[in-house]
DNA sequence: AACCTTTTATGAAAGGTTTCACACGAGCGA
DNA sequence: TCGCTCGTGTGAAACCTTTCATAAAAGGTT
């Protein structure tokens, strides 16, 4: 069973192929007539201009690609995620684009992105410093980078050190002297010093440390899986092997939940014996009990902004930008309404009502 | 900035293009030390394969099409999906082929299915029957239905109308004769009697509920929206209007989680005074308070074998099939533990252990 | 009726790859 | 030495569409 070509098409209607593009591209360039006998014989051979002639000649096929570092299945799993394709979704699908999600194959990523049939790359989590990725820039295809090197070319980010130094610096206002850092284990290729996201909150927590005069033991920086598993046993053993936090930071609202279940299970009562601050607030981070303060990110925005960034540039060769966003501390239940204690420096300048929850913007770097 | 084609490797290293080809696709076929001058010349360029130009010349991009009737933006938002594209993520992930999401373009799914650079569909919620579908087995474009007509080519389904029947079952065994039915909205192309998911669903309740001699009356089935809004007040509304049942079967998880909240505010105790069954088993059924009764069905293992099917038939044009999953009754706490009553007949024959739950297997139709 | 302008339609190239069929030479057996 | 086979490499067609340049037809003016 051949598929029908153009060229069926102007058998059909007894025109030239030309005429038969022209009818669909650019009818006023035809008779009304012609016109319409091209489309009846289209319609009725059943007739669909083929993609990949079309990408080919025009050199465009209307299809973004979404780079993952990580196989496809975790990713939809994974509720960030699903948030940022919302967003990369709800601007691609208003403009009749396509989305393509593109994870290593069997193992190489590289592989991957060469065979992908995209005008360009919205890139999460990864940028030019790894191998995979580098290549694209020399050929020459568009990519925006989201959560990488905030200094590349194309790229998008939040406030992620000023978030977590205003969350470090809540706690550390409360009094807090011995606070548990839970980070996760860096990925592979990050063995370098601290780039990446997870690098800039630690540095966001150890500023305030410093500004506070406070120590933080490199024992007090423990590093665990991103799952509920992960922060509810990496809590259990920092606690079996002597620890006594009285506060948790955690880069990420799962691991601060289950560093919430662990310690509830040990009979500790949150906020009043354990003070604890997640980050990304993931729509779980509301639904927990108690309900998590945590660093919010505008994780939907994210992607509607990197979207239209790369759009752009794939239309109009528009300018390369490096956007930040901003983040924000979200008072819940999981820390302490304080008014007690001094607030003459520090983070906590005045709250402004959201959610019907106070809200502190982080402190711009 | 022009692209680097094979033509530009050809000539750096002294060959035909067809020495290229063959460099990348079936190296045996040249001598070992024209290959790596090829493949250095390659590297040296960052030349990559054209993947428009492949796709045209071999009909075989290795991307499928995930096709939704919604705006992507709703996709990733709902959980069901999630679970889903991570089940079909599994399988092409695995194979090295791409992932297309798929939704209209400015409202035309017809548009967006021809525009889309694939080697075939999975349609989850449509089928033949709708108009944009149709024109794919035309055209001889491959495609497996998912919730959809469990009678066309090939579809996976799973066994709504059983599972629904146990539950209904289930309940009518315990006694309950006012007994609500919270359905929802039906799409609007299926204004013909009862086709789709919804319509199997209802079939399953209403052939329990003649099964017992019990009436079920058209007030007791209310329509509402798939939201967990939607159950609560579809609930509240029914309350308010003087219905006074003492039990729910809802399609959806998430119109039963929101039957839950309305009841537990009007200060119902489940499953005391009221029992509560739901469909699907989304993550949030087994976490919600009180953890959900619910129809199980494998939603992962849908997107799984749909995948497995459509990649069978691209490949070997393998047959087409039809193909139904199980559901199983899975008892949770939303429904009260009942031993005592007389459990002759009906569905509820014997239970398993499982997740530490016990658990019927659904009444084979 | 001749000429010019506008409208309508076409021929052919270009876009980049793969693959079929063939060519060339070397090695080998008879 | 002839004729084969085998190992390597190439030319050119095919995949299907869009678009540039141009031809043909139609209509209008003098």
């Amino acid at each position: 069973m051949r598929r029908v070509t153009i060229y069926d098409v102007a058998g059909k209607a007894g025109v030239s192929t030309a005429a038969v593009s022209h009818a669909f591209n650019d009818p006023e360039r035809l008779r009304a007539t012609t016109v319409s006998r091209i489309l009846d014989a289209a319609r009725e051979l059943g007739y669909a201009p083929n993609p990949h002639a079309r990408a080919l000649h025009s050199q465009r096929v209307g299809v973004l690609g979404v780079l993952f570092p990580q196989p496809i299945a975790t990713v939809f799993a994974n509720p960030f995620f699903a948030s940022f394709l919302e967003g990369i979704g709800s601007v691609t699908d208003e403009r009749g684009i396509g989305l393509l999600t593109v994870t290593p194959h069997g193992g190489s990523l590289e592989r991957a992105i060469a065979a992908a049939p995209v005008d360009g790359f919205v890139i999460i989590g990864l940028d030019e410093r790894h191998a995979e990725v580098a290549p694209l820039r020399k050929r020459g295809v568009p990519f925006v980078v989201v959560d990488g090197d905030p200094e590349t070319a194309s790229s998008v980010n939040v406030d992620d050190e000023g978030g977590a130094n205003a969350a470090a610096d809540l706690l550390l206002e409360h009094g807090h002297r011995e606070i548990l850092v839970l980070t996760f284990h860096a990925p592979p290729e990050e063995l370098d010093k601290d780039l990446g996201v997870r690098g800039r909150r630690l540095r966001g927590y150890r500023r305030a440390f410093v500004d506070h005069g406070v120590a933080l033991d490199d024992d007090a920086v423990v590093r665990t899986f991103v799952t509920l598993a992960g922060g509810d046993t990496a809590f259990a053993k920092a606690w079996a092997d002597g620890a006594r936090p009285t506060a948790v930071l955690a880069v990420s609202d799962i691991i601060a939940i289950g560093a919430m279940r662990a310690a509830k299970r040990l009979g500790l009562r949150i906020p009043e014996d354990l003070e604890v601050i997640g980050f990304d607030d993931i729509p779980l981070a509301s639904a927990s009990d108690p309900a998590l303060t945590t660093v919010h990110q505008p994780i939907a925005e994210k992607g509607r902004v990197a979207t239209r960034l790369l759009i752009r540039e794939l239309d109009e060769g528009g300018p390369r930008e490096r956007i930040v966003l901003p983040t924000e501390l979200l008072l819940r239940e999981s820390t302490r309404t304080q008014n007690s204690k001094s607030r003459g420096q520090g983070v906590a300048k005045g709250g402004t009502e959201r959610e019907g929850k106070r809200t502190l913007k982080a402190a711009a770097r």
